[in-house]
DNA sequence: ATTCTTATGATACGACCGTTCAACAGTGGA
DNA sequence: TCCACTGTTGAACGGTCGTATCATAAGAAT
């Protein structure tokens, strides 16, 4: 029995740490709903000791937070990069449901979460701020598209319908996913667009059985 | 110190307390989402004592299935109650904003077992079944305003983007209360078929506050 | 009255919950 | 080489979880 220890464990920074622990969240969120957002879970899956989370984020519900505000983040960094310029409503939707955010995880992971934030102030709190700044972008491109065809309407009513519409969208996809297709989904946003505004150009349209690029 | 003994307690009809778990399950979900749907919250709230649950409904599980199949009935209550005609795409309209349906708890509640469906079985299985009813009767009233109109469509697909946009609308509602009003969300819903099937006749308009764009 | 059925209350159980905390150990700078 | 810093461990805590069990009693049948 010789000894060949090395480290038993790696020290990583609070901040890789953190990300680790929000990676393992969304892993047991999207593997088990908000039931198997446990300690336990999450710690085993980061291949962590329990006492971790308390310690990066002062306690479950806080991971729970930085869980949603990195998905809010992640959405945002499709639809709306920072250094690009301002997304047109084509992008817009092309963007929603680009593979990178409408897949089966990160379906599941929205169901869960929209569970909780009624009942959870600190979620509620993420939420509120997150889902005005997107809202804003999207009530841009639609003002923006407006303006570009002399037409009048309200900017901010049509573009809570549009999130509304896309969260529809999503929430039967997550649901099941055998009822409705990427493309159908698009082409309904595109539609609503159209009955809105007019004809919307529409990008080079993603082929539909192919692997999807992205 | 007189015995002023009355029976203990009331006995009930299997199915009678059956209703009244089911209806207390429905408050814990309603007042704290997934996480408060526990035995003892919910034999609490119904006057209960912790082994009913088990004893009527098998598991909490099994209650769990029970109080979405009844969120499902009364929703078919409203929209297309036994006796009367099938309806038209406008009572399937006005139905799902109907305030008997579309209110805080109701629209919590759903919000808390759609985040369960994609993890439980059981769930699935209430819903797969209701779903499809459900949307059979919507791709029904879809088909025969088509065929009034002339119109050739593909129904299913209509029905499916219907049930997406109204959920989507629910969602919203339910995740904040102040980005949309109920007749805005009405709206979108005629404005959606009327772009499909053109103009549709909106009956009685619940007053409307602003002239609604879109 | 008496019997029978079964809905009910009460408790016990092991498992897991989230949090706390003192001791430990990896790591970079002295 | 040693030290100070701090990320990390792992046990322990009180509480709650869902379920199984059993004696009890309500209420109908006789």
């Amino acid at each position: 029995m010789t000894k060949p220890e090395g480290p038993r464990y790696r020290r990583y920074s609070s901040e890789t740490r953190g990300a680790m622990l929000v990676e393992a969240g969304l892993a047991c969120l999207a593997r088990g709903g908000i039931t198997a957002f446990t300690v336990d879970n999450i710690c085993r899956e980061a291949n962590a000791s329990r006492g971790l989370i308390t310690h990066h984020f002062g306690s479950k519900n806080g991971l729970l937070a930085a869980v949603y505000a990195t998905m809010y983040d992640r959405f945002t960094a499709v639809v709306a990069p920072e250094g690009r310029p301002e997304p047109d409503l084509a992008t817009l939707v092309d963007a929603n449901f680009d593979p990178a955010v409408f897949n089966p995880d990160s379906l599941r992971i929205w169901l869960a979460l929209w569970g909780e934030i009624a009942n959870n102030p600190e979620l509620r709190e993420v939420h509120r701020q997150r889902y005005l700044d997107l809202l804003a972008t999207v009530e841009r491109a639609v003002a923006a598209e407006a303006e570009a065809r002399g037409r009048k309407l309200d900017a901010r009513a049509v573009a809570v319908l549009f999130v509304a519409l896309s969260d529809g969208l999503w929430l039967e996809q997550g649901i099941d996913k055998t009822m409705l297709s990427r493309e159908a989904a698009r082409d309904a946003c595109y539609s609503f667009f159209d009955s809105v505004l007019g004809p919307l150009d529409r990008p080079a349209a993603p082929q539909a059985t192919t692997p999807a690029p992205v």
